[in-house]
DNA sequence: AATTCGGGGTA
DNA sequence: TACCCAGAATT
C-alpha cells in the first residue's frame, strides 16, 4: 500500500514531494542507525520475551515511566506469565502487584485481556489490528505498538515520543499540540515504511529518540542523530506557542489523589476495612464517599457480603 | 473534543 | 512548585 501525504497536511519542510520523500528516508535511516547503539537493554526487547510481555510492559507503560515499570514488570511476569495464568488470578492478587503504578484501572482491564485471550484467541496473543483493539485496556497507540514489538508487523505507532519528535523534526514546533490531529496521524502515517521490518525498527528508534535524547524537557540536540536536518532547529527552536494554554494536572485534593489513598490503604490490608477508617483519607467526607462509591463502580473496591460496612480488594 | 483516571521523579 | 510520563475509555 501507498502512503501519500494527504493535501490537508502541511509540512513546512516538505514542499517539493521528491525533496520530501529523500527527507524522511535520510531521517529514518539516522534515527534507526542510531537506535542499534543506543537502544536501552529493557526486559520486553529481549529475545526471550513473549508477544504477552510485550502486551504487558505497553500496558503499564500507558502514562507511567519505563524506571517504574521495569520491576513490577519482572516480577509480574515471572508470578503470571501467560494470559491464561492472569486470567486465573486473584483481582485482589492483581492489583497489589500493580502497586502504585497508578491509574489501576489499567490492572482490571489488564486482567479482563488476559481472559479475553484465552476466550477468543485460545491463550495467545493475536497479531491482528483489529482483534487487538477489541481487547480491554488496548487502543490505538498498544494495538499498533504490540504489532510492531512483539511480531514485528507493519503499524504506525504514535507515542507521546513520537508526536514530539515529528513535531521537532518535521514540523518544526517546540511541542505538538495538546490533542493528537488528525493532521498528526495522516504525517506519522507516511512517515512510517511501508515494509514490515522497517516499520517496526522505525518505530522502537523514533519512540527511544524521543525518550532518550529529543526530550520534552531539556532536549539533547548536541548529541542527536538528526540535527542537521531538524526544523525546529533550523527554526532556531522556536518556544512553545501554545505554554500558556496547556494545564498542569492538578493533584492535591483531588478525586485521583483520594482515590490513590484508599487503594493504598487496600492493597496493604490483609483483612476487609472498615468504611470509617477508609473515608479518614481525607477531611473532606462528601469527597471520600464519593471517590469510595467510585471504586466500587469501577470494581475496584467491593463490599464485603456479609457486613455492607466493610470494604477489600475484589476477590 | 473534553474529561477522567495515579503517582513519583526532576528541574 | 510545575511539569511530564510508550494512553484508554467515556461522555
Amino acid at each position: 500500500m501507498r502512503c501519500v501525504v494527504p493535501h490537508n497536511v502541511r509540512v513546512p519542510i516538505l514542499t517539493d514531494p521528491l525533496a520530501a520523500a529523500h527527507d524522511v528516508a535520510t531521517l529514518r535511516d539516522a534515527v534507526v542507525a542510531w537506535f542499534e547503539d543506543a537502544a536501552r537493554d529493557l526486559p520486553w526487547r529481549r529475545p526471550d520475551r513473549t508477544a504477552w510481555g510485550v502486551l504487558v510492559s505497553e500496558v503499564m507503560l500507558q502514562q507511567t515511566p519505563v524506571v517504574r515499570v521495569e520491576p513490577v514488570w519482572r516480577a509480574w511476569m515471572l508470578r503470571w506469565p501467560t494470559p491464561a495464568d492472569l486470567a486465573a488470578a486473584s483481582t485482589a492478587d492483581v492489583l497489589r502487584a500493580w502497586d502504585r503504578l497508578g491509574y489501576p484501572r489499567r490492572a482490571l482491564r489488564l486482567q479482563e485481556c488476559a481472559r479475553a485471550v484465552v476466550a477468543r484467541h485460545g491463550g495467545a496473543v493475536p497479531d491482528d489490528e483489529d482483534a487487538l483493539l477489541a481487547l480491554p485496556g488496548v487502543g490505538e497507540y498498544t494495538a499498533a505498538a504490540v504489532r510492531a514489538f512483539a511480531f514485528g508487523r507493519r503499524s504506525v505507532v504514535v507515542d507521546t515520543n513520537v508526536r514530539r519528535v515529528l513535531a521537532r523534526t518535521l514540523t518544526g514546533t517546540a511541542l505538538p499540540e495538546p490533542s493528537y490531529t488528525a493532521a498528526e496521524r495522516a504525517l506519522a502515517q507516511a512517515v512510517a515504511p511501508a515494509d514490515d521490518d522497517a516499520s517496526a525498527r522505525w518505530a522502537a528508534a523514533s519512540m527511544e529518540l524521543g525518550a532518550l535524547v529529543c526530550t520534552a524537557r531539556a532536549p539533547r540536540c548536541a548529541s542527536c542523530p538528526v540535527r542537521s536536518s531538524c526544523a525546529w532547529r533550523a527554526a532556531g527552536h522556536p518556544p512553545d506557542e501554545l505554554a500558556h494554554r496547556r494545564r498542569g494536572q492538578a493533584w492535591h485534593g483531588t478525586d485521583r489523589q483520594v482515590r490513590g489513598r484508599v487503594m493504598a490503604l487496600l492493597r496493604e490490608a490483609s483483612d476487609p476495612v472498615d468504611r470509617e477508617r477508609l473515608l479518614l483519607v481525607t477531611d473532606d467526607r462528601a469527597q471520600a464517599d464519593r471517590c469510595l462509591a467510585g471504586l466500587v463502580e469501577d470494581g475496584l473496591v467491593e463490599p464485603s457480603e456479609t457486613d455492607p460496612d466493610l470494604f477489600a480488594l475484589p476477590a
